[in-house]
DNA sequence: TCAAAAGTGTTATCCCTACACCCATGC
DNA sequence: GCATGGGTGTAGGGATAACACTTTTGA
């Protein structure tokens, strides 16, 4: 249909005209979470967390999911739609937001097309007080393992402990984009766990040339915990000098000490703003 | 609305239980275009150059726009639909294609929501026959100028000419993510400004990490013209030994040799795969 | 002959890696 | 005393930038 005046276009308005669908916001919120060793010398160990929500409606029941909502469109943009979730589930309003990719996921609900925007969010677990949603979950990812094709993860909430596999293939030779595919998943719903590796690469791939990372952080921190959140998102040791110099612009000095920890104290930073 | 059972989950479908929307997808196709200069001895200018439609219809009349078409839902995933429309245009099948970025104007039409997720898509003009569509036609990029907060771009097709101009301010300190907004344009329709600057920002990202410029070249080409490629995408001078150093394990040499150019005959290369 | 681009070599500089080393603490 | 992490200095190697230089062609 095509409209030459003003008088047309709106006396010809039907809200028919074009197949409609839904939209949902899927959000994937990072934090970091520690675990104290036995030894009473060695600092607590890190991991990367996520919060995934139980279902308990039909045909998803017992699954898990990243939070998510479906969008009013008469209401809110995609990104207002994302914070309102996040809102509900975490009780805080400003935390780090981006838009991951929108996926569609074309059987994704027998009755009708939904469309899914995928965000993640990053946060310091420090922040959030006890009231997270009852369905709502902490999983630390106790283990991550990519290889040239295929990626490998295991969370654990304390009490549901599972891994998924997923295979990836590089697109086109020409760029960086990989198709992922499941290869074994039993616990997540949708194609939730194709988000959750999609926001990890995300997340590593820019940790080396932006500041996200201190969306994790409280605001003060040792270099020695900075140092962990990097090792833990990039998955592999670095070395303390180089990785000194390259945080030392980024971060500030500042009086405060943290002591009792089994060895020499260390210096407290902040972001440098 | 939960369901308990399969049962109460199928006899309560109801389609209008969610809000639905309009979903479209707009692609960013790009090239490259070369205008011979008038010193014989110099190679020809080249320009990034990008596909526009003009609108006939109101409210847009005589606006351009870029290539795109709404979504069906009961028959394509998002992808396809851009593939979908990119044929249409161009008659051609297999064009690079990279999805952008969802962006959401709430008010982009006034009967309905639409939802807009745009790609980037690359192409070697020469593959192209005469077939564009009618109301399709190439604008050269003749000017392009980035500073810390502001992106001004000049486009001309031969015909017409126009210039816009975004405003560019970093959505959090901590990001590399830059928050768009229009200046000046009084040319092209709904938020396609920002589409443009946006995918072209990440043409300039890619450029230096993937091998997507080969995506925009032909089977066989010398080193001088991909040289100029970069620097029409990255917008700056390039040192011929530095670039032939990044660029030599990415290349093959043929036996081929590119004469009659007014200088030094030189090798023809192509993409190694 | 000459202007333009093709193509190559060489040096200085920066940055990163790797390692060595000392310091300060709690038990 | 000692294991552990905090914190710093330095030598070596690889990549890059800048420049100089030679080659080859069409008009």
């Amino acid at each position: 249909m095509q409209y030459n005046t003003e008088e047309e276009f709106l006396k010809n308005y039907n809200p028919n005209e074009f197949e409609r669908l839904s939209m949902t916001t899927d959000i994937l919120l990072v934090s970091v979470s520690s675990r104290k060793q036995d030894n009473y010398r060695k600092t607590s160990k890190k991991m990367m967390s996520i919060l995934l929500a139980k279902r308990n409606d039909y045909p998803y029941k017992d699954m898990w999911c990243l939070p998510g909502g479906f969008v009013n469109p008469k209401e809110e943009t995609l990104e207002e739609c994302a914070k309102r979730v996040l809102k509900k589930e975490t009780n805080l309003s400003n935390i780090y937001l981006e838009q991951l990719y929108t996926f569609d996921d074309i059987n994704r609900d027998p009755r009708m097309r939904v469309v899914s925007t995928s965000y993640i969010a990053l946060v310091d677990k420090n922040r959030l007080d006890q009231k997270i949603s009852d369905n709502a979950s902490w999983f630390d990812i106790i283990f991550y393992d990519e290889d040239e094709d295929s990626i490998s993860v295991t969370l654990d909430n304390g009490s549901v402990n599972f891994s998924i596999e997923i295979s990836k293939k590089l697109r086109e030779r020409t760029t960086d984009r990989y198709k992922f595919e499941e290869v074994k998943n039993d616990y997540l719903a949708f194609d939730h766990s194709i988000v959750i590796v999609s926001g990890i690469e995300r997340l590593r791939n820019k940790i080396n040339y932006t500041d996200i990372v201190f969306n994790m952080m409280p605001e003060y921190f040792t270099l020695g915990d900075l140092q962990q959140v990097y090792e833990v998102i990039l998955n592999k040791k670095l070395l303390d000098p180089a990785f000194r110099r390259i945080i030392v612009d980024k971060v500030e000095k500042t009086d405060k000490v943290q002591t009792g920890e089994g060895h020499r104290p260390s210096a407290l930073f902040k972001y440098r703003r």
